[in-house]
DNA sequence: TCGTTATCGTTATGATCATAACGATATGCC
DNA sequence: GGCATATCGTTATGATCATAACGATAACGA
């Protein structure tokens, strides 16, 4: 018998009932998400980019110059967030930014000749880490996920 | 025409191909992580605990006494991450260590009497909180959500 | 017009995250 | 026994993340 006695933080036993961490979704996503945050890492990691940041090109990219507000909405990252990150990008001079002349509060975000043509090139490197993070689902499976996890995301 | 000629960092236009960040997995990944994240947190802030702590205190009700490493690997945390949380939880005396008599390399972690209550508070809880997070879908298709992202993860 | 409200960006704080390098201890094999 | 290898925990660095509070600017309504 171990001595758990006296101590007030000594350490207590006890049984799990029903419950599993497994079956929590956040426990869940955290984890797919990983792995396919890793994946990325894997293949675009030695061009020193991490996944918010490629989000944060790849939406320039899409969208041409935005608000640093909105891009940070559009990629999912809070004001205080996307800032760090643009202030990264910008210092890297992929992207570049300047004052909107109408609206004096805002600050728009553009990609850079450059962030243009590193956007080209990892939007096909990322395609490829979509697959195979997707590899072992079949086309149909990947398909009800992405609907899934659409939903999900709304809310 | 806008001036984007003379600087070296001007912004540029261009237009997007077929490609769309929404359709990478990593992105919607993130998101409903985000969002499921959230929602555990709206409803166990009160108690000032993160998702990650709460995992790590779940691992351990079921479980019982863990070596650091390997209740790391449990919730998916690298050995420099698991030790910052177990710190946090220890602190607040939800937590307690003590070290291996066999394997003097480990430390093992258990829940405090106050840790087993507190997780016996949080788990209805947090599978409540399971219940929102999916509500979006129906039972059929969060058994197939359930089924798809566990093989993701496992890869 | 004036005052209220909303939005934008910043700052600060604290908690994940991943990675690499390192010492200490175990384990394996010869 | 002794040495190479593996595992465990730590330290350090840097990049997300979320939240709250704040000043500046816009937008809105009485």
């Amino acid at each position: 018998m171990p001595r758990t006695s006296t101590k007030a933080d000594a350490p207590v036993r006890r049984v799990a009932s029903g419950y599993r961490l497994e079956d929590q979704a956040g426990f869940l996503l955290r984890r797919a998400y990983q792995r396919a945050s890793s994946n990325l890492v894997d293949r675009i990691g030695s061009y020193d980019l991490t996944a918010p940041q490629y989000a944060t090109l790849a939406r320039l990219y899409e969208r041409g110059a935005l608000s640093q507000n909105l891009l940070g909405r559009l990629v999912a990252m809070e004001p205080a967030n996307i800032r760090d990150v643009v202030l990264r990008l910008k210092k890297r001079r992929l992207v570049a930014t300047r004052r909107d002349a109408t609206d004096k509060r805002l600050i728009l975000i553009d990609l850079t000749t450059a962030g243009v043509a590193l956007v080209e090139q990892l939007i096909p490197i990322e395609i490829e880490c979509t697959a195979t993070t997707l590899a072992p689902l079949k086309a149909d499976e990947r398909r009800l996920l992405y609907g899934l996890l659409g939903r999900l995301a709304e809310g």
